[in-house]
DNA sequence: ACAATCTAACTGTGATCACAGATCGCGGCA
DNA sequence: TGCCGCGATCTGTGATCACAGTTAGATTGT
């Protein structure tokens, strides 16, 4: 794949050898990444265990990219190791819920506000996309629970982008890996919560919101998307103690 | 060491294998408190380089638990590795600080409101003891600045521990993480800051808000704490770009 | 005296081995 | 039939080896 139709050595860089330079991802942040979209879409449920090795059968691979990707998820308290050292997702109290929903309303909600005083065009675009995208799922006869996880969280983060703060983003994002297994998990066993939650409307206003520059209105519509969910969460009685 | 004086094998646990049982602290977890405490009080400046196996020989120890500590920190973006494999601390630009800044405001700010309205009794004792401890040290004629560092540390995490959500003071310790460099390695630098920033006037104003319970007032006093710190590191010409 | 070149040392990343401790299943005793 | 005990297996963590790629220093050629 490397020097194939090269006439020298030291040549002159192709585009394709550009490519590889600009960023040479490490397996480990690979194996990061997958971890991470299968905990913010809810695919591993809280309590849920794996081993190392068993993951980097699955991935072919050593346990040394996956040995680091866990780390760093153990780090931020996304996964967890137990003092058997086994590796899962964490369990979820109904106090660490409201905790965590305590934090999101107001992080996410500053963010929701500064969105609305920053956005650009591009970023108006991105989000009606994944708004239409939500509608259609929440909407159809036959709802695919995994796009609708997948277009809600593309429809929140284009908003959070919209901020111009990737820190802020970069927080939010450990925020979603936390409760991602809670939320989406749930979503996923009871997909009726699209139809009777009032998400369809609260992005309608949020967009809306954030279109118009109107922080406190845009900040209003995101934490009763928040709220509403975290409602029907508690409601379920599937939170421990 | 394990079982000098112990006559049987099986034996009732002693308090001193109980201790051990509590949390078996992994080396790496060790390497990653050492170097958190290093960011955030300043000793490791902007752009200072360091190699896994430089630092392993320094500790002791194989490349491994630093490996483990080192990729955790990166993950976070607290340190970077470059595309030549160097490991350094992040430089900082004018706009990535006031980015971080922001985020601060916002997200201390909101940490200093609910502080005021959860505190408990020994929350205060513990701030008052820091607060007095930063002021011994900013009217000393010979002032220690990593002595204030840490008082300046303390005090503010006393508070962002009394509003009981760890999750929001995990997100501040990442701020912290990020910022200390250059925060706290400037303030090595030019000590005086201790005397003529109003340090002292906002910690004083936190400290009475927060214990009166005036959310409001708490998050002004943080808020022109932080303000004013990056209105001295910004004045000193130091950023980048 | 200076610049080009080449080699030796060093870099982070991935794979493999080692180890103490936990888990689980099978066998045997009651 | 039910419970205990004892290996075999599997767990995360630490150490070591391997490797491609970079860096820096010395040596050579001009």
């Amino acid at each position: 794949m490397s020097t194939l139709s090269s006439p020298r050595i030291t040549e002159t860089p192709t585009a394709i050898t550009q490519i590889g330079r600009l960023e040479r991802v490490t397996l480990g942040e690979r194996v990061h990444a997958e971890l991470r979209e299968l905990l913010m879409s809810g695919e591993l449920a809280p309590g849920q265990k794996m081993s190392l090795r068993s993951v980097a059968e699955t991935l072919g691979m050593s346990i040394m990219p996956v040995r680091e990707a866990v780390a760093r998820l153990v780090s931020d308290q996304s996964l967890e190791v137990l003092p058997n050292r086994a590796v899962r997702v964490p369990l979820m109290s109904r106090a660490r819920f409201r905790e965590l929903t305590s934090v999101r309303l107001a992080v996410e909600g500053f963010a929701a506000e500064e969105a609305a005083r920053n956005r650009s065009a591009s970023d108006l675009v991105a989000m009606q996309r994944f708004e239409e995208a939500f509608l259609d799922q929440a909407r159809s006869p036959d709802p695919q629970a995994d796009q609708a996880v997948r277009a809600n969280k593309e429809l929140h983060f284009a908003v959070y982008r919209a901020t111009g703060l990737p820190t802020l983003v970069g927080i939010i994002e450990g925020l979603w890996l936390k409760i991602g297994p809670v939320l989406n998990f749930d979503l996923k066993i009871s997909p009726d919560r699209l139809r009777t939650g009032g998400a369809v409307e609260q992005h309608r206003r949020l967009v809306a919101a954030v279109s118009a520059g109107d922080g406190a209105t845009a900040r209003k519509a995101l934490t009763d998307d928040i709220e509403g969910a975290a409602t029907f969460i508690e409601s379920t009685g599937r939170l421990l103690d």
